[in-house]
DNA sequence: CCGATCGTCAACCGAATGGTTGAATATGCT
DNA sequence: AGCATATTCAACCATTCGGTTGACGATCGG
């Protein structure tokens, strides 16, 4: 089983696919001006966006030939809960970390 | 390359070395103790605690016997800083914000 | 010293990852 | 229609990952 938080976390640990959430912060892009800055090729360019649209962070529509790519910032969301827990117990509230602690023991 | 924050989103992108991690909260353990509650090879179990030791989210000191691991939350901060950027860009300080844009576009 | 316990190492396995190239598809332009 | 652009697909490759098993080294207890 993959659970949606694995999906979040290994599409993180990529520099290129960290790089490119950076882009995109700024504004929507085109796969192709995704692309763009890196020294590979666009398949491969196409492949991480696919990992990031599987793990939620970010959405692509097409319209007309271009593809657009779109940040989606809320997808982090269950990911910072889990990873904030750790480093700032004290700033969590209790509820979201009762519930974060059954999901992860429990489930 | 692979970066401090590569192998820190790797190391969290797998439910057993979360719940690992979870288990650490409460106290810390020695190997076998970690172990004991999965179904896996005390081998495997092993190599987790390396791969989370190896991204200093845990630490192992060995007395007697017995190896302790103890959850090492300082290095999430990293971790916490990039995932906040994109959730909770309101609630971050401009000076951190700029470090990391420097850093990931540039690097 | 002996036997049990704690933990890692080495070799192996199948599946996934990150990349390539070349062909295919879909749309837009003239 | 015909060409160029945008993007994906399919096949392939080397490497890494998550697991196994069996042997091994270190330490404790009697």
């Amino acid at each position: 089983m993959s659970t949606a938080l694995d999906m979040t976390f290994a599409a993180l640990a990529d520099g290129t696919r960290r790089a490119i959430l950076t882009m995109l912060l700024e504004d929507d892009m085109a796969v192709t001006d995704v692309a763009e800055p890196f020294d590979m090729s666009l398949a491969a360019i196409s492949k991480h966006l696919g990992i990031l649209t599987r793990a939620g962070l970010i959405s692509q529509e097409k319209r007309g030939r271009v593809k657009w790519c779109k940040l989606e910032p809320q997808a982090m969301r269950e990911a910072i809960v889990w990873i904030e827990s750790f480093g700032q117990l004290e700033a969590l509230n209790f509820d979201a970390f009762e519930q974060f602690l059954s999901k992860e023991l429990g489930g």
